[in-house]
Formats: C-alpha cells, sequence, structure tokens
DNA sequence: CCAATAGTGTCTGTAAGACATTATTCC
DNA sequence: GGAATAATGTCTTACAGACACTATTGG
C-alpha cells in the first residue's frame, strides 16, 4: 500500500513494444511476415514487426489501447485495416535481456491474413524490407531478440484454439471450399489431415449452422469444389 | 526504423504492475484472494493483489523477470513459495483510464493454491487485509479497477485449459480422492459432474500413468475414497 | 438400521481414425 | 481415356452423458 504510493512514479518503468505474429497461407504452407533489420542490435538479422506503445503524458490523455496499438502496426506494417484481419493478443514477453539496450516489454499479438489479402501486404509496407517467410523452413537463430520464442508461442496457441474457435476461417477467403479449409489446418497441425474425416467435420458445422454454402465453385486442377460462407 | 531510434528514449512509458488471481478450492467452492484497498483510487474496494514489476535502471541491470515478479508478489502476499503453486500468465490488461492516476499495464498471472496450504496464509500474508471470497459471490462493481474483467478472463481461461492440462491437479491435496478431484472440475467449470462418468475419465489417466495410487484413504461423513497421486 | 457416498455397470449417441469407393472435372 | 481429387460410405474404437445398481463406511 504504501509501497504503491512511492511507487508510483519513483521507479523506472520499462519500454513496452507491440510486437505482432502476422501469419497467411502461402502454396498451402503457413508464413510470417518479417522484417529485415537495418541497424543494430541483430542488424541484417529478421525480426517481427511491431513498434512501441503510445502512452499519453498525463491524466488525461493516457494514450493508446493495447488493442489500438496492434492495429496501428498492422495497418504501418501491411496496409490491412484490422477489420480484415483476426487479431488476437496471446502472451507478453519481459525477460530481462532480451533487448540489449534496455528493458522492453513486448505484448505479443498474432494477425491472420487471408490470403487474397496477404498478396497486397507489399504495397502496403512502410518497409522494402518486409518480406513472408515460411514457418517451417526459418533455421535455430534467424531471428533476433527473442522473436523466435514468441512465433513458437504463437502457433502453440493457434493449435489449442484451431478446433475450439473460428480462427481457422481467417487463413481461408471469405467464401473457401473444404479442401483449403483442409490444408488450413493441415499447415497449422504440421500434419496432414484424411480428407474424407475432415469433411464430416465441416459437415456438422454446416448442420449447426456455423457454416452455410455459397455460391459458385472453386476451380483447381482437378473436380471443382463447392463453396462455403462462415456465418455471423 | 528511424522512428524506433526516436523512441527508444523518447515516448512516454507506461508503469507495468503484476497483477495475481490467486485461486483456491473453500468447502467446494472456487475463493479468490483479495485486497481491501486502504487508499483511493477505489478506497474500500476489494482489489487483486499485486505490485509494479522492478525494472533496473540500466544495461547491466534491467531488473526481474515477469515470472519472478509474479512469484515474489505471491509470496508477500501469501508466503508461498512458486514450487508450491503453479502459476501462470495468463494475459496482459492495458485500456487507457483503467487507472485514473497514471497509464498502468497489467500482466495477469493466475495462481492455483493446494486447499491445505491456503488455510496458511492468513498468517503469511503482510496485509491484514487479505481475505479469501467465494468468486461466485462477488457483486458487480465489488472489484477495483478493472479486475472483474481480470478475474473473467482468469476463470475463462483456466475452463478452457482445465482437461487438457494438469491445472487442476494444483487444486487438490499433494495426495488426492477422486470426489476431491471432481469437485474442482465442478467448481472451475460451475457446474456438477456426473460421479460415475468423472471416475471412468479419471480412470483413464490412470491406465495412462498420469496418475498413481497411493497410500491410504479420505475419510469423510461416509464412505472413505481411495487416494491417487500426479505422477512427474 | 439408515443416510451418504464411493465405486461399478449398462445403454446410447456422437465423434475420430482408417480406409475403400464413387463421381466429376481438367488435360 | 487417364490423372487428380472432390465427395460419399463403411467399419471400428473411444469417449461423453444419463442413469441404475452395489458396496462400504459413519452415525
Amino acid at each position: 500500500m504504501l509501497q504503491a504510493r512511492r511507487t508510483l512514479g519513483a521507479y523506472a518503468r520499462p519500454a513496452v513494444a507491440v510486437d505482432l505474429v502476422i501469419l497467411t497461407l502461402v502454396d498451402c504452407a503457413l508464413n510470417v511476415l518479417l522484417v529485415r533489420r537495418g541497424e543494430p542490435p541483430f542488424e541484417g538479422k529478421l525480426a517481427l514487426p511491431g513498434g512501441f506503445l503510445r502512452v499519453g503524458d498525463g491524466v488525461e490523455d493516457q494514450g493508446e489501447d493495447l488493442d489500438v496499438a496492434a492495429a496501428r502496426e498492422l495497418e504501418e506494417e501491411t496496409g490491412l485495416g484490422a477489420e480484415d484481419v483476426l487479431l488476437e493478443q496471446f502472451a507478453t514477453f519481459g525477460r530481462p535481456g532480451r533487448d540489449p539496450r534496455m528493458r522492453v516489454l513486448s505484448v505479443a499479438y498474432y494477425a491472420l491474413v487471408r490470403p487474397e489479402l496477404a498478396q497486397r501486404v507489399r504495397a502496403g509496407g512502410d518497409a522494402a524490407a518486409t518480406c513472408w517467410e515460411p514457418v517451417a523452413g526459418l533455421s535455430e537463430g534467424a531471428l533476433a531478440f527473442d522473436h523466435e520464442d514468441i512465433l513458437r508461442v504463437a502457433l502453440e496457441r493457434m493449435r489449442e484454439r484451431l478446433d475450439t474457435s473460428a480462427l481457422a476461417f481467417s487463413l481461408v477467403p471469405e467464401t473457401f471450399s473444404i479442401p483449403e479449409l483442409r490444408t488450413v489446418f493441415s499447415a497449422v497441425k504440421g500434419e496432414p489431415q484424411d480428407p474424407g474425416n475432415f469433411r464430416r467435420k465441416v459437415a456438422r458445422l454446416i448442420e449447426d449452422g456455423v457454416l452455410e454454402k455459397a455460391p459458385g465453385v472453386r476451380r483447381t486442377a482437378s473436380k471443382p469444389a463447392a463453396l462455403y460462407r462462415f456465418r455471423a
């Protein structure tokens, strides 16, 4: 109590960043948006996009919300608005020494981008150093700071939530075929999904009204597939 | 990039607190450890225990890790060490205005305390204003700041993880009966669990080697129950 | 003995996994 | 026609929920 009063302004404060694990599907593989660092520390290494939280100067203006900061960073890096992208906070990283310059906390979000929007990203990004990289192809030590940890935890959380949330529908086009949705599950879980069994699972979602049929078909190299849409 | 350099020291930083949702089982009901505030803001209201993260002054000393801060707060409030308690970060709260004095981010942890340890808490706590309160009995607006949100999110996360993690074993004694474990599930899920079906679920854990039989029995008002122990 | 509850057994519906089969398109 | 794959069907096993029943203790 008393300690709280002393602490109020006296103690040092950490810098707080918001970092994004922006994911999409490219050729049936999970890709993450990375930025090539142009300055120390970790100059030349790849890093997750992110930036510092804007904090106001006083009582009247306390600055921006965490979710707003995440949406702002997303827009700056990709040109995409939060209405098109699933953006969810999943953990906060604060190990001392994770940034050699100073104490930095990173509030981490994952952002799931539909494949058709992902193509536009390069144009929208402010940095020419921005690129999509396959998650599976990242070698140990390729990322700056503790960003490998952040990426790993993001994927763990997504795997936990894949079957119990609407997360997967944010990685397919607005209208999608069942095989397309299956590639999302295969990519996130890291193992192929049986076509027949997966279809049955989705069929239950349709019966329950979670999905509905959409007009048109998806043309591929073989038999076209019917399209569906996520409801509400 | 350039912006990052400018941000490095120039922008205002938020204060960062670590708040704890410390839970235990009292009479088959989930209870949370709360502190009566003795000063504004929210004077007289109940609040989650917590404190500010210790941040070093420079590059050499960057201060304590988030998990260490959580463990330190736990020890200060309860006298319990982190080795006896399941302590997990679950979310970070940072809405502007959540603390009227200044911008404060709260990194939130839940801490699950075995019932037999919970009894010792009053002695260990540094504040006489510390008390266990039944979660279900908390009326709207009883908690300070946004601590009702924090508590709600903690319970949501725990419900998600109850069936897929070892979380429940941290809310029973080291050796426990199946009915005792059942009360944990009932309390967290908020609905009674069928004794027969629950027993079958636990029987599978025993077959799989997750649990093992422990010596002795738990004596109650009726037929005594066999005891089990969590392995590894 | 009686109340209470630990512990067992049964039945049903649902879902997952493995896998075979048919149907429809592109080339 | 043939390759590819969408779409359907079958069989088995596992698990959840509802519920009846038996066993063993304290009072």
